[in-house]
DNA sequence: CCGATTTCAGCTACACTGAAATCC
DNA sequence: CGGATTTCAGTGTAGCTGAAATCG
């Protein structure tokens, strides 16, 4: 038996590896806890600060599409966004072509946000990669994405 | 400019490669979302059936040793074991050695979910290796584990 | 006294369902 | 009418702080 695996047999007592599911969720686990201590005195949580990150590269997102980038469902994320919004650190236009749509894009204050604690980000990022050469960095990031574009739901 | 990394310059609009922080994340998301739906007629959520798992493997584990494995606090714990108490997956008994401890086990009821769903999991986990060779799942693992590894607080 | 574990109270954030309104 | 986006109301889970009690 081990972690996120079937127990088919109470025979076997020798500890298996762990799932591979289990060990993507507790680095998550573990990324999660070190990302929301640095970023506390920004007063965004994780999830807040990534999606800041999604709209610095795409502005004009919407809120939907912040969903599906997140795999839930559009109301999980109207309240993700309405908290940013509250904080001051998105606003909304309404979309020229589409009168349904509301597009959000960075405030200033979103921006700056951004540059301040992007070195600290970085830095946490360089100590998980400190035990990996130039190659495994890309390695892993190569079969990341590839389990990733495996799990995707065929849209 | 790119997800999860510092915005130092609006100069340059070439999207660069997302940084790995977030391709953990959204592995992880990615995950998270198959299984709380393959898990939904076991009336579990993703974070209950790792405990579960967990528990598989180390029966006895305290509150407190499952707050450490999943980076959060001991509060964070105490809800998510007293769902599995009232749901009947989980019992605790008192350390014999240490009467403030409260060892936890699986149930009868708790074991067999995890002979059930166990297969579904595995299915899962499979799917998103589908891509990946033999060897490659091995380097995941590894880079993963050393990943974890370089993060985890010095005890 | 100190450290670890558990518990209680209160709070915010995250995520879901169901339903409705708006727009293409 | 159907599909997509947004919104409202309600529910439950996840995670935190602060404070207290218990035990070694």
């Amino acid at each position: 038996m081990c972690f996120h695996r079937g127990v088919t047999s109470d025979v076997s007592t020798e500890a298996q590896p762990p799932g591979l599911l289990y060990v993507v969720k507790q680095l998550e686990l573990l990324v999660r806890s070190r990302l929301d201590e640095v970023l506390r005195p920004a007063g965004v949580t994780t999830l807040q600060y990534t999606a800041l990150t999604v709209l610095a590269q795409r502005p004009g997102t919407t809120s939907a599409d912040l969903a599906r980038l997140s795999f839930t469902t559009a109301q999980s994320t109207a309240d993700l966004v309405s908290g940013l919004l509250k904080k001051g650190l998105v606003e909304r236009a309404p979309d020229p072509t589409h009168r349904r749509r509301l597009l959000l894009d960075l405030t200033d204050a979103g921006r700056e946000l951004l540059v301040a604690y992007g070195p600290v980000v970085d830095a946490l990022e360089e100590e998980m990669c400190a035990d990996l050469t130039e190659w495994e960095r890309g390695a892993l990031r190569d079969l990341l994405t590839r389990a990733r574009r495996s799990l995707t739901p065929r849209a």
